[in-house]
DNA sequence: CTTGACCGGGG
DNA sequence: GTGTACGGTCAAG
């Protein structure tokens, strides 16, 4: 048969010696296919240590290879020569073939240990990502699989796959489900799940509420949650930080009852995958994607807020929140049973703002699972040079390329022994105010300058090559006679771009199609960006410090030269970091095209200097030597929309009202109204002096990792959790502490209580600790002083601005 | 200045 | 299981 379909999710199986590579799939018609594949052995290469033939001798003379200790054979199906290239080089390469994944890195060490063999390539690329870099397997992308059916248990249809054959791109829509659980006191209470057209609240409470389904136990809680994937045989299950937690939850709580959490689409069980310092909740056959790490890893750079709870990320990406409810709101409400609608609300509106947070981010991950090949359970939750590397793995495979071996842990801390190269450029701003600013940036600089000047770890120090690329302050060179790997990748890449863009303005703004070619579009431009990093990650294959120093440095040179060319041209340098000027000048906005126009006629191809913004006011603060400080600064547009970088205001451990007020400063003197920003500093020094501040705005969360006993030393948030236990209070492990500075008591130590026990508060401690530091930081620039800001009454300020 | 512990998200 | 890998901040040394 021939069914035309795209892979979903991938992995294998051994049984009696024998491998199978398992494809979970979906046709056209929206059925489950499982296509297997028998015939795909695993292998790895040895590279001679001079003569491939020799090697190949010496495997054949020491055949069978056992297990260390002389366990079992270790089989060896196939031995091949191959000529693959290695960096700028051809060699010839012994391609060894065994019968399961397992005897790979077992086999690797008996060849590596022969004396014919120089090193083993190759050895750790998991099977079933082999299996796809080798067929030219990508996830979202539409295969026409023929082979013999057979009978997939749990699954619509299964086939026993001899070929595949690309085809033509079809549409294709998942059904999508967002979940997620309230917890209390390590029960599970409270399940909701959100999809298209969907809303559902499993409870153990009874709560009046369309959506809501009352169940019997925690139990059935449990059951009934997986029930519902099962019956609507959910595609996409998604969530946010589900791994670390929900799932995490989850398995508890049904190992408690003995129940099976059977999601797998073949009802096999919910599996964690461990990676290192996270594990990921794997139910095969579907894709279980949680957002968190994906953001973390990837989008986090692109992502204004400093924190990347879900609150903060629907914020930025929806410009929607979360129910205004506290952890304190939420035991009490469940505790009284009162309240429980609202509370039930709140619970599934975090359901939907993931569900709708995944409507935009989970295109992005299927994209990138397509240019990557990875599945996207690998591509969620993968870092950034991980994705990379799996990009690069299939592109050298495309060249016949030898992958480059890991680092070994040994080599990756030699890596990091040699210390960090410089990175960019940041120009020092004068303090101040400043009106009418424009801010211009390269376009992909560090990208563009490595094509531009070929730098790629296989065009570094060549031997015979007629054309160098130097840099005099280094001792190496770039050739320059053909196109490096690296370059030529994000060349492709930033070309693809291009036509892309272009393709997208044929569009209509909000169909499809253009969302399509936009994620397409973004997920190539990740990948761009993300190659100098990941020459420079002390765990890449292909590291290469050289490469990455030579990058910054030209990135600086350049910057450092638009920077000179626009003070010729009589432009004022407000500001400036790594790939960004912030200039001010008469009629700025009439000449800066010009400007533009001038820099770009200079530059390399490929490398573009770009208009990004004009700010009606920026705002920069200085450091306390009084040097201006770098990387805080703030910026509001005509629109009156604020761009805050680097200040303390999102941070948890300031409280609210410090955070607040700064904020409000912030906006008072963007909007060239200092007055108002001391006045709004000084009323609320004054309410906090008058005892007028909620004590909800004085919280501070820090988060307690042990018990607290353990702790050796004393900090606020340890003692405010050892009193509360003394009076009876729970405090479990690794839970955030809500404390507040009370008047009661010698040290701020004594004096931290916890929220719900604190009945007042020092108002000196936030007065000094927090709204001043916090404010100071903005209003010492136009002369005002901390004495000032506590004096009493109302002065107005000295300023140097007024 | 270097080293080591802690932390993120979730309730 | 072709295992297993972060990166930044801050207090202490």
């Amino acid at each position: 048969m021939e069914r035309k379909a795209q892979v979903v999710d991938a992995d294998y199986e051994t049984e009696g010696g024998e491998v199978t590579v398992r494809a979970f799939c979906k046709t056209e018609e929206g059925k489950d296919l499982l296509v297997k594949d028998e015939n795909f052995k695993p292998y790895f290469y040895a590279v001679p240590e001079r003569d491939v033939e020799a090697l190949r001798e010496k495997v054949e003379e020491e055949r069978p290879f056992r297990e260390e200790g002389g366990g079992e054979e270790l089989q060896i199906l196939e031995v091949e020569e191959k000529e693959l290239i290695d960096g700028n080089e051809e060699v010839q390469v012994l391609k060894v073939s065994t019968s399961v994944p397992a005897n790979v890195p077992k086999l690797k060490n008996r060849l590596w240990d022969l004396e014919e063999t120089e090193e083993c390539r190759e050895f750790d690329i998991p099977f079933y990502r082999r299996y796809m870099v080798d067929k030219g397997l990508r996830p979202n992308k539409w295969y026409s699989f023929s082979g013999d059916s057979f009978k997939a248990r749990g699954i619509d249809e299964g086939l026993k796959v001899e070929s595949i054959e690309e085809r033509e791109q079809g549409s294709f829509e998942w059904d999508m489900l967002a979940f997620d659980l309230e917890v209390y006191e390590d029960e599970v209470i409270m399940a909701s799940l959100y999809g298209k057209e969907y809303e559902k609240l499993l409870t153990t409470a009874e709560i009046e509420e369309e959506y809501v389904e009352t169940v019997d136990s925690e139990k059935e809680l449990i059951q009934r949650f997986v029930e519902i994937i099962e019956e609507r045989n959910t595609d996409v299950l998604t969530g946010y930080n589900t791994d670390e937690y929900d799932f995490t939850v989850l398995r508890e709580r049904s190992n408690e009852y003995g129940i099976e959490l059977s999601l797998g689409r073949d009802g096999e069980r919910m599996k964690f995958n461990r990676r290192g310092r996270f594990k990921g909740a794997r139910l095969k056959g579907r894709m279980h994607l949680d957002l968190y790490p994906f953001i973390q890893h990837v989008l986090a750079p692109g992502i204004d807020s400093e924190t990347l709870d879900l609150d903060s990320i629907a914020e930025e990406m929806l410009g929607r929140n979360k129910d205004e409810m506290s952890w304190e709101e939420m035991k009490k409400s469940w505790e009284n049973r009162e309240g429980l609608a609202e509370f039930a609300r709140y619970a599934l509106k975090d359901s939907e703002l993931t569900f709708e947070l995944a409507e935009e981010i989970v295109p992005q991950i299927t994209e990138l699972s397509r240019i990557t090949g990875l599945i996207p359970f690998d591509t969620c939750r993968l870092t950034y040079g991980q994705l990379t590397e799996n990009f690069l793995i299939r592109e050298a495979h495309l060249r016949d390329m030898l992958v480059e071996n890991r680092p070994s842990q040994d080599s990756r801390r030699k890596r990091q022994r040699q210390g960090a190269y410089s990175g960019g450029f940041v120009y020092t701003p004068d303090e101040g105010l400043y009106e009418d600013i424009v801010t211009l940036d390269f376009r992909s600089l560090y990208p563009t300058v490595m094509v531009a000047h070929n730098l790629s770890p296989d065009t570094l120090n060549i031997e015979e090559c007629e054309e160098e690329f130097e840099i005099e302050k280094f001792d190496y060179s770039f050739c320059q006679d053909g196109q490096g790997f690296f370059p030529e990748l994000i060349e492709n890449l930033v070309q693809d771009r291009y036509e892309i863009k272009s393709e997208m303005r044929e569009e209509e703004k909000d169909s499809a199609e253009y969302k399509a070619l936009d994620n397409e579009q973004q997920a190539k431009k990740i990948l761009a960006n993300s190659f100098y990093g990941y020459l420079g990650y002390n765990g890449a294959r292909w590291y290469s410090r050289e490469a990455a120093e030579a990058t910054t440095y030209m990135g600086r040179e350049y910057i450092e030269e638009t920077i000179e060319m626009a003070e010729e041209d009589g432009y004022e340098i407000v500001y400036g970091d790594t790939d960004s000027v912030f200039l001010k000048k008469d009629n700025i906005k009439q000449d800066i095209d010009g400007f533009l126009e001038k820099v770009n006629s200079e530059l390399p191809k490929f490398m573009e200097l770009e208009f990004e913004g004009f700010f009606k006011r920026g705002f920069f603060t200085s450091k306390d030597s009084g040097e201006g400080a770098k990387k805080k600064y703030a910026l509001i547009d005509e629109e009156g929309k604020m761009k805050i970088t680097g200040f303390e205001q999102v941070r948890r451990d300031w409280s609210p009202i410090a955070k607040r007020t700064q904020k409000e400063v912030l906006r008072k003197v963007l909007e060239n109204k200092v007055d108002r920003a001391f006045e709004v500093a000084k009323d609320n020094v004054e309410a906090l002096k008058d005892g007028e501040v909620p004590i909800e705005e004085l919280k501070i969360y820090t988060t307690l990792t042990k018990p607290p006993e353990e702790y050796d030393s004393t900090s606020p948030h340890v003692e405010a959790a050892k009193k509360a236990k003394k009076r009876g209070k729970e405090i479990p492990e690794e839970s955030t502490i809500t404390y507040v500075i009370t008047s009661a008591g010698g040290s701020i130590s004594d004096q931290a209580e916890i929220l719900e026990y604190a009945e007042s508060y020092d108002a000196d401690y936030y007065i000094e600790n927090q709204v001043i530091p916090a404010v100071l930081r903005v209003l010492k620039v136009f002369g005002y002083t901390e004495g000032q800001l506590k004096g009493k009454g109302r002065q107005s300020g000295l300023g140097r601005f007024q």
